[in-house]
DNA sequence: TGCCGAAAGTCAGCCGCCTAACCGTATGCC
DNA sequence: GGCATACGGTTAGGCGGCTGACTTTCGGCA
């Protein structure tokens, strides 16, 4: 993640509201807080991944996979779930089968598919792995009380507007709805032409 | 960024906290939507930059540059200011140098080092893009009155602290001071050994 | 003065993710 | 039945960022 670790400083800032009259700090310091503790929340996690020589993608297909251990899935789901490219699934799924955590087995009703599963080797790994996993999230999280957490999550809720709005009112912009707050769509999901910049 | 595009269905859930007893689904909730709007955002912001044929990285020293464009700064200071790699910078130079929005300039005091700085093109470049970026920053963040951006700082400190306490409780953990809310000091500056894992 | 450790920057090579082009298979329609 | 189209998956190649080894220069110290 390339981001910046402290924003300027007062007086800078000051300068550049100077320059750039529609700059407005205190946007701009929230949505870096954001941003930067969401980075810093992500390396931890994967820096902790990295020990069981796992990466995030593959870690999440294996998430995935657990839902349901016994039910195999094609790998065009996991590209959807994830809404990444169908090569993306390949590469991942390649290295995890080269370690024995998941299977492909052949779709009997779809020559073109394949199914994949946890092994039992991959299903032994999450059992260790993961109750010290949700432990970290708890811990993380066991600042917020409940009503925190609802307060936290209504603001996310505002930003995502926010970011409908941006988008849509961008040149070329989506035929956007309004509903998109209410499931969490993707900007992924639109045409990618378009946009306004939110960032510093 | 590989991330969940929806947790798993209430029933789903319900599943995972059988075979996982220290699961909390509101704290999992929570950080997902972190992560989740955090990815949007910056999705957001990049495919924005693309279009102007910028990355994220490339823009990001620019911006810095821009502080004070008649001040020439050297590599190592833009490596350390956004926690990346010396050889990171580099390659982003060579971009920005051979589009002539910066140029390197020999330092006169250290024969090792040379002083980067924004060209009278990268300078105008800025000029015209910038407003359109402040603007979006603004609109994104307009749902949030101003007690709303304060309570979402304050969470996101909240969450901070969860970061400090999982990293500083992990096996090998850190020498915590326990003064890391303060200042945004960011996980890479720690031994990454240790760190226990926070993420869905 | 001459040497040695540290620092600035670059190079080579890795990983994760992307897109585009491709192969083989499935399916709908004449 | 035969063909066009759509779809599942892989391959090849690109980009952004990383680490680690290296070169050149600096600076302190005997």
């Amino acid at each position: 993640m390339f981001l910046l670790r402290e924003l300027p400083d007062q007086e800078c800032m000051q300068r550049l509201v100077t320059r750039y009259p529609d700059m407005e700090p205190e946007s701009l310091r929230t949505i870096m807080g954001l941003l930067r503790t969401a980075a810093d929340v992500t390396q931890g996690f994967e820096s902790f991944l990295a020990q069981h020589g796992l990466s995030h993608g593959r870690f999440a297909i294996m998430m995935f996979l657990n839902r349901s251990p016994e039910v195999p899935v094609n790998q065009t789901q996991l590209a959807e779930a994830y809404g990444v490219a169908k090569a993306t699934i390949t590469g991942l799924i390649d290295v995890l089968e080269r370690d024995a955590l998941v299977e492909r087995l052949p779709d009997p009703s779809d020559r073109r598919a394949s199914l994949v599963r946890l092994t039992a080797g991959g299903i032994g790994f999450l059992e260790g792995f993961l109750p010290n996993h949700f432990r970290g999230v708890a811990e993380l999280m066991s600042g917020l009380d409940s009503r925190d957490r609802t307060e936290f999550t209504r603001l996310l809720g505002l930003i995502r507007q926010g970011m409908d709005r941006v988008v849509c009112s961008a040149p070329g912009g989506c035929a956007c709805t309004g509903a998109a707050a209410e499931h969490l769509s993707a900007p992924a999901a639109r045409p990618t032409t378009g946009g306004v910049s939110p960032i510093s």
